[in-house]
DNA sequence: TGTTGTGAATCTCTTCACAGCT
DNA sequence: AGCTGTGAAGAGATTCACAACA
């Protein structure tokens, strides 16, 4: 229903409300949400209205409540179960960032090609030899696949990802998967983003996302 | 003048006609390189219109040149110096990364405050204290930086590195930063991307990307 | 015949602008 | 007075469709 750029706003969004429920703030405005997750108010108004989410006009949006909103609309009630492919630094570094928190995301189980890394528990995940993916993946029942192997290999995981039943996959490797037209594929392509910088960094562009510019008569932001 | 989407796609079919000229393909056509980078023939034209390449109606575009056009446009001469503040596994993976690699970018210098990884040289990359950050990246003439640390820190890290002269910094840490216009952000944040992924495996999307469905004569893909 | 180059049509996303509410 | 909710305008990006060409 809703687009895939809409659904990264609103994680952004949730990441800032639950900063504000931490500072014990109660209420927010769109403009205020806006400056702080980088965007604009008519759009956090419109991604909110796509939620069926309803503020007040005199004292904004209920924090907790549009917190839950947000929740109860992108994530699976039953939590989603990941599997983590490749434990390089690339697979650590996402170990270790979702070993504290308590999102409704885990990462279930990890695998790698290296025997001397299968068999220990890395930030609290198991790590498994890679020939155990596709009955791993089951019986845990894993949705979503991390793709965090060299170039060479990722095509075969993810093909083996599918096969298990993943229907979601976040691509590190350099090259573009080909999966079935029902499964989902994010690439994180680091290379590619570092030239893009290059290129604006010298190219200047139209500014990417103004940030606390609003020019409303802004009564209280940061 | 180009597009953001642009820039990301020309980097891509940079990266295709690498390997076809490794594999001594010597031309190709729109859809084929369409094809192996994910996209629409239309759009792979039009791209290259951008950049003001052309091909010719019977072979279509040649390989060499055509890469030869995008480095060109995409790349500076001189080549573009990067600083990468914050060794931990996302600086690891990158520092893993552009090691081996003749691009035309370089990591000319890491910074970490754990004094224990400073005036170490990793991957080939001095690393310093984070002390010696804005004295370095001017000596060194770096004009991109990498931000990997954690949250708390990115914003003092960004005003940091913004202070000694870049104008072009990749964020890895999951807030937005706050910079001049004039300097170009982009942010992978993988948290989010996640969220992405799981929130589309279970509402399977009108598909991300078709791939290699040309409805043509399709003649030789693969 | 099969491809490029490209204006025009289409689609998607963002922003405006304002009625309605408190 | 200042906000939300939202239809409608606007801006961008993508795709179509076809003339020109080899």
């Amino acid at each position: 229903m809703s687009s895939e750029r809409s659904i990264g706003r609103l994680s952004r969004y949730r990441r800032v409300l639950n900063e504000l429920l931490h500072d014990s703030v109660s209420h927010v405005y769109s403009y205020q949400l806006a400056s702080r997750a980088g965007g604009n108010a008519a759009q956090v108004r419109y991604d909110l209205m796509a939620i069926g989410y309803s503020g007040s006009p005199n004292s904004g949006y209920d924090v907790q409540g549009l917190l839950k909103s947000i929740e109860a609309f992108m994530d699976a009630p039953e939590g989603t179960r990941v599997a983590l492919v490749g434990v390089g630094n690339v697979g650590r570094a996402l170990l270790a960032y979702f070993a504290g928190r308590r999102t409704s995301l885990t990462i279930a189980a990890a695998f790698d090609r290296d025997p001397a890394k299968a068999s220990h528990v890395l930030h609290g995940c198991r790590c498994y030899a890679q020939t155990e993916l596709e009955a791993v993946v089951r019986r845990e029942d894993i949705r979503v696949g991390i793709v965090a192997v060299p170039a060479a290999q990722a095509q075969q995981v993810a093909d083996k990802l599918v096969t298990a039943g993943v229907t979601g996959l976040l691509n590190f490797a350099p090259v573009p998967l080909r999966v079935p037209v029902d499964v989902f594929v994010e690439d994180i392509d680091m290379t590619m983003a570092l030239e893009k910088v290059a290129y604006f960094a010298r190219h200047t562009p139209r500014r990417k996302r103004t940030r606390n510019h609003e020019h409303h008569h802004q009564t209280t932001e940061r």
